[in-house]
DNA sequence: ATTTCTTACGCTCAACGTAAGTATC
DNA sequence: GATACTTACGTTGAGCGTAAGAAAT
């Protein structure tokens, strides 16, 4: 028999072998909403340093330039454009899934103590 | 005027404050779908501890438990089962996007050299 | 001069491997 | 003894801040 216990789907493509950090992404996310590495920090109470440090990481890791650098402030480039919105749904659908399980109402906190972690009856 | 040159959307659901490493992330996945800490590390090229200590940062960022522990393996509890799904596609979502701009064949990588890097034409 | 992105440099701690521990079979 | 998760501990490098630089207005 094959596994049924655990989740399976039909060909999930393979994630790539690396991941960049979620700092770079979060920084491209927020640079890219608001046109600025500056309010992007702010944002992320980080410095400037730090958001221009992940950008070039993932510009580096990509092999691509994500924004296009103007004398004020920042522009989308094609291939920048091209992972926005994918990036920014995919944090949105992490984020919203694991706030469910952690930030919300009791609810979900609650009901994970009902009987989840029950240990399974002896196999014999 | 209200800027139009970014992306805009309704109400995007802002992100949590914090999120979980992309290391985190990747380990609770690979350890889902195999329904096991030692072969997510095989997969992930990890040892098992770093594999574990991944899942453990996770948990308590959760403040919720992800797999029961068992004799021979692990599964996953309603947390687990309740985040897997969303966290997979949104991997997966992530990762087939920076894909397309990085790793494909060429092409998304040579059209963007077409124009989107040329500057603006001086405002004035 | 001001604004904004970039670069240099140094510090800190998260991520990891090794190795020992625990528990079940 | 074999398998698999956990814990202890030391090392290394990613991530970050501070501060200085560059470029445009």
């Amino acid at each position: 028999m094959t596994s049924l216990a655990h989740p399976q789907q039909g060909q999930p493509t393979p994630l790539p072998a690396r991941l960049p950090n979620m700092q770079a992404l979060r920084a491209f996310e927020a640079a890219a909403r608001s046109g600025s590495f500056t309010r992007a920090a702010e944002e992320l109470y980080l410095t400037q340093s730090a958001v221009t440090y992940q950008i070039r990481n993932l510009e580096d890791y990509l092999g691509t330039s994500l924004f296009q650098r103007l004398h004020r402030g920042i522009r989308l480039t094609n291939a920048g454009r091209a992972v926005y919105n994918d990036i920014s749904r995919g944090l949105a659908l992490i984020g919203e899934s694991l706030t469910s399980v952690s930030g919300a109402p009791g609810a979900t906190r609650a009901i994970s103590r009902r009987m989840e972690d029950a240990p399974d009856p002896p196999s014999a």
